[in-house]
DNA sequence: CATAATAGTTTCTTTTAGGTAACTAGTAAC
DNA sequence: GTTACTAGTTACCTAAAAGAAACTATTATG
């Protein structure tokens, strides 16, 4: 966590970076689906990941998004793409070292969800 | 981190768990503006916070986005809206004990984005 | 009475996200 | 030749997100 200074002014640049280092996160990483794909490879880390397995498997999504959501993900080196050479052709995706890197991302992210459902649940 | 199992079915139930955890979190917290709002909050928890002083310290949010999230913030019990009286009329806004959980989640999407804008510059 | 401040709301418009369904292309099994 | 599988793409459409600008209401100042 960042340090709290006492300077009233330092703290509240230093508020401004932070936003602004959150907007970058966002850009990259924000929107419906590309944490969720992220998170899903790298349960499936020592696995062999095609296309179809994943359409099946991240709940609602639509080949079109699916497809969108891994070009901007391989763009910003976060997965890889590798076409194999097997009958019918199949393509394995897979998360690189720096997408790895988002894994703190999504585990918080899987942690609030657990915790805000057991408050939902108990406040009924 | 979530506990890898040796059963592969096992790992993969788990893994559809935390992917609808994340869409619970996602939809809560999701969209350009929600996480940014709660870290702003959060960094200005010993001060009173108004409308108008977020709305010149976010960086590019509208008033009518700023209004919106704000309420879904205030209905999801993370923050709270307190109307003073003063004149002219001020509204104080400030983040709930529930709302400072979110703030691992803040505070790694901006580790994160510290991160990858060192990646960024240094790649070019 | 004009100006300015707070805290929004309203209207209008554009942009983006996202969904459905049909379609391509290659190959293999029946 | 028909069906089925992979891996998408394309076209069409709707809904949601978002922005800009004008507007409301209240009160104080000059």
């Amino acid at each position: 966590m960042a340090k709290i200074k006492r300077d009233g002014i330092l703290r509240e640049a230093n508020c401004t970076e932070e936003l602004l280092a959150m907007r970058d996160s966002l850009d990259v990483l924000g929107g419906k689906w590309k944490l969720m794909i992220l998170r899903f490879l790298t349960n499936r880390t020592h696995q062999i990941i095609h296309f179809k397995k994943m359409q099946r498997e991240i709940e609602g999504i639509s080949a079109k998004m699916l497809s969108k959501e891994l070009k901007d993900l391989e763009v910003n080196l976060l997965i890889t793409r590798v076409v194999q050479d097997t009958r019918p052709i199949t393509v394995a995706y897979s998360v690189t070292e720096y997408g790895k890197s988002v894994l703190p991302v999504t585990e918080t992210l899987v942690q609030w969800g657990l915790n805000h459902r057991e408050k939902i649940i108990e406040s009924v």
